[in-house]
RNA sequence: GUCCCCAUCGUCUAGAUGGCCUAGGACAUCAGAUUCUCAUUCUGAAAACACGGGUUCAAAUCCCGUUGGGGGCACCA
């Protein structure tokens, strides 16, 4: 097989969002598979919409999904030989010079929408009899012939349209910049890209492509367009639809290799394998095996095979990957956010029981926050409601409340010399038995007290980490919520 | 509007050369079991070949049409 090389051809105009992402991850596999080169192209010929923070989102995020790349080039470098490109065929007559000014176009396409044929410049012919305008700058168009042009692609297989369809694009702005049909071909060409991997949402633009390879003899890469992703709304993902950035899912919380994993499904599948390793992946990929059709966004599933890859992430990695969203968490409830090496490796003793109970990392976090408060975290109304629904005893009609419960408990936690798992549960047992409640009225009150919420790591476990003092604390504060209400 | 593409459970998908498919797996949903809460785990249920014509002994798989969906149609990429 020929040497491979891939391209990742983003522009720098918004933040590196998930139809790039897996665009990047298509085209890393065949580099890795085919012991390739997988090349970075920043598109930013577009000197208006491009920005800087934008190719380090590229960048970085690249990096945070694992995907490494042998050369990161910008393609504004490569306006010089664009530009000499462009000339050269001008020479030829490939191209023309057009001076049409903007309402003229505009009225010339207005026109072409009910004919269904594509725009042709008066200035296409030599004897136009036009008057070049002064002061005016032409832009360079693109002569294209009338006949068919038939694209192979590896998925979508053999297209073809009429160049009537296609209309003579420009290729060099008046000011001499580049634009984007022309350029990508001078520089796939030059950077002997073999493949093509990108969304189909390119398709038609590779037409236009595929003349201008034509027009200069040049050998087309092989095309391989992926169905685009599809948003609940059925409608293409996009920048412009927002929340889809890459940014966005790891501030979910999200593991990269997760992410990863749910996104190689997206058009693609091999047998009944879900969870795979990228050597898996790289072993099992083949492009040609990428469906046709698009396939929509699951959030849930991606959350699925996030809680999964939690699970199997180790202990003290997971710590250390929750700590920062911890300090996050307790400054935004105005806490010390030092965390001692003492936390951490208490953290890392308790993850088994945190780990299999969140989806996320933030999830994980919020599950442990309450250990780290100093005073206490705000209980919502629901739970709020549960402090004050009384409860019944045994078949009776007597009930007991919030309160009662709550202050037996502390005197039964306060009598323990030893606080332990086993003597913790026997005490609560025997206390939830003399009464005739039912233990788990007892424990959501405990849980409240305790966690600021209904549930949370097993009960006994939980008593003993946060130990006597800080337990009377909150359940002598939640009394005087109760009580001030 | 026009050009191009597509069509298997709600969603992601498996389904080479038509027979092994009374269509498999996963997420989500529902029910049950396990469990000190919540989870996890386990078991089970419901759930699809868009429709209509062909071709064939045989079609989810091939052909045509209809319908539906998506993408493109820039001095953006």
């Amino acid at each position: 097989m020929q040497d491979i090389k891939v391209r990742l051809a983003p522009s720098p105009t918004g933040l590196f969002h998930i139809g790039s992402a897996r665009t990047a991850l298509f085209n890393w596999l065949v580099a890795k598979k085919y012991d390739g080169k997988f090349f970075v192209r920043i598109e930013d010929t577009d000197k208006e919409r491009s920005k800087d923070e934008y190719m380090q989102s590229i960048l970085d995020e690249l990096k945070w999904i694992g995907l490494d790349h042998d050369d990161v080039s910008l393609q504004s470098n490569n306006i010089d030989r664009h530009r000499q490109v462009a000339s050269e065929m001008l020479e030829k007559g490939l191209v023309y010079k057009c001076y049409l000014s903007a309402g003229e176009r505009e009225k010339m396409r207005a026109e072409n929408m009910k004919t269904g044929r594509a725009l042709r410049s008066p200035w296409r012919n030599e004897n136009n009899g036009l008057k070049i305008p002064e002061n005016v700058e032409p832009s360079i168009r693109f002569r294209v012939h009338e006949g068919k042009t038939t694209l192979v692609d590896a998925i979508l297989g053999e297209t073809t349209i009429d160049n009537s369809t296609i209309e003579d694009f420009i290729i060099l702005k008046p000011n001499g910049d580049p634009l984007y049909n022309f350029a990508v071909v001078v520089d796939d060409h030059d950077m002997e890209i073999s493949h093509i991997l990108r969304g189909s949402d390119h398709h038609t633009n590779s037409f236009k492509q595929a003349l201008v390879y034509k027009s200069l003899n040049w050998e087309i890469p092989v095309l391989v367009h992926m169905p685009v992703i599809l948003a609940d709304d059925g409608k293409k993902m996009s920048k412009r639809t927002g929340g889809n950035t890459i940014q966005e899912i790891r501030e979910m919380g999200i593991l990269p290799t997760a992410f990863i994993n749910y996104i190689v499904h997206l058009g693609w599948g091999y047998k009944d394998l879900e969870f795979m390793s990228t050597k898996e992946m790289i072993d099992l990929f083949e492009y040609t095996d990428i469906n046709v059709s698009p396939a929509h966004w699951d959030g849930q599933k991606l959350l699925s095979f996030n809680a999964k890859y939690i699970t199997q992430t180790d202990d003290d990695e997971l710590v250390r990957l929750i700590v920062p969203i911890l300090q996050d968490l307790l400054k935004k409830n105005s806490q010390e956010t030092l965390l001692s090496l003492d936390d951490k490796l208490f953290l890392i003793n308790i993850m088994p029981l945190l780990k299999v109970r969140a989806k996320t990392l933030v999830e994980l976090a919020n599950l442990i926050l309450f250990y780290f408060v100093k005073g206490r975290l705000d209980i919502d109304e629901k739970n709020m409601k549960i402090l004050y629904k009384s409860v019944k005893i045994g078949d009776t009609e007597d009930t007991v409340d919030s309160q009662f419960i709550l202050k037996n408990v502390a005197e039964i936690i306060r009598s323990c010399s030893v606080l332990d798992e086993e003597t913790i549960e026997t005490k609560l047992n025997e206390f939830a038995d003399k009464n005739g409640i039912k233990m788990r009225s007892i424990s959501k009150f405990i849980y409240i007290a305790l966690t600021f919420n209904e549930f949370g790591p097993p009960l006994y476990a939980l008593i003993t980490w946060l130990g006597k003092d800080r337990i009377l604390n909150r359940i002598t504060d939640l009394i005087t919520i109760i009580d001030g209400k």
